[in-house]
DNA sequence: CTAGTTATTAACTATATGGTTAATTATAAA
DNA sequence: TTTATAATTAACCATATAGTTAATAACTAG
């Protein structure tokens, strides 16, 4: 195939993943339309071309960020399984999906960390969607007697900024434990024992009877 | 006492609370010089006549802000009680201090979210500390056979990311039961039970016996 | 081959904002 | 009262950066 020397969904798509980068690293404003045009070879103007102003293009990151996670996370949950399978679901697939698209946990974070102004329609219907799940399997797990002493919102709090602080914290952690390598900072944990372990902590304290 | 025109004590004083306000809601890059000394009643000049810079000042708040933690969460936990004693003041006395200190744990979020970047070394060092002492409470309750499986950096998570996301998202919170009713929440929770309620779980999740 | 459309570019503008300065006013010490 | 010092002010400057524009190059349909 004949090299192009222009296609547009090339150029987007460049534009959309260094200013994800970008953004999730540095945040909205210390991110400039020229940084990212630099760090991905495209033309400044492009940005606004494609994107109209740069809330356009925070938009277009949040949405492209965002776009799978019903399918990987909701969907996934085939309903009324077992709730403690629901459970296991929803841990390992929220703490994989993050760990497939680093750049959210970041961007979530920051943008919870000022909530109290404005927070993007597409970001708060995905946690609250995202809640809404998760609240609806604890519950069923409560009528069925296998969970007890429910309160949603901590314990959705507890999976999910758990994951997301074990995330952004990678660089922290590493730069922690080579200062005083007596206290472990779970540098060499990988995702999966993670998250193994995070479902195993939540049925302990689901009162979940071990078979 | 006769009005003092001039103070710089009360100045200084108004200059940092107005920012740690200001750049706890808004953020770092979109909090101005100038909405703070509106916002403050003080001249503009006098932010940089106090503090040289915008990075000497957001130094200066995020100190302010963590000064009195080490005292109150660190100085609090009397070396050698029993580790579950210790757990229990560890987690009620951060979760009240944030409480006091609302600003902080969107201070926090907002940093870890781009820890990768910069980190002031006061906000790394006091994490860090934090960590340390949960670290050894845990240690020793394992040494003692009162908790079992403990993966200190996980268990810090759940209970220091827990608080902060309570704290931060609860106008979140708020808008959301506004919209959909059926799910709760905890709107109405208050600190106290919160702290309690975690403190409950991670007491199951350590395998602690009930007594 | 041509004409119209789309993608790309460099150069430009307007504005917001961090930081400076020099003058001025209040205060306290002498 | 005088003087030195610390606090305060308004006006200013330099620069970074979001966004524009007008020209141009590449592709496509006819």
């Amino acid at each position: 195939m004949q090299k192009k020397t222009r296609d547009s969904e090339t150029t987007k798509a460049k534009i959309i993943h260094t200013s994800m980068m970008l953004f999730s690293r540095n945040g909205y404003n210390a991110t400039t339309a020229e940084e990212i045009s630099k760090a991905c070879g495209v033309n400044k103007a492009m940005i606004f071309y494609y994107y109209k102003n740069k809330a356009g293009l925070y938009g277009a990151v949040l949405s492209h960020a965002l776009e799978s996670i019903h399918d990987e996370v909701i969907n996934k949950d085939k309903e009324y399984l077992e709730p403690l399978e629901d459970l296991e679901i929803f841990i390992k697939t929220y703490a994989l999906y993050c760990e497939k698209h680093p750049y959210l946990p970041a961007l979530l974070l920051r943008e919870l960390s000022n909530s109290g102004a404005y927070l993007p329609d597409v970001m708060f219907d995905s946690m609250r969607k995202l809640f809404a799940l998760l609240s609806k399997i604890l519950k069923e797990g409560e009528r069925q007697k296998l969970f007890s002493n429910v309160e949603p919102m901590i314990i959705h709090f507890m999976i999910v900024g758990t994951i997301n602080l074990f995330i952004t914290t990678k660089p922290l952690r590493e730069k922690s434990s080579k200062i005083e390598d007596k206290i472990d900072t779970c540098c060499d944990c990988d995702m999966e024992y993670v998250a193994d372990y995070i479902f195993n902590k939540v049925k302990l304290m689901l009162g979940v009877k071990p078979t």
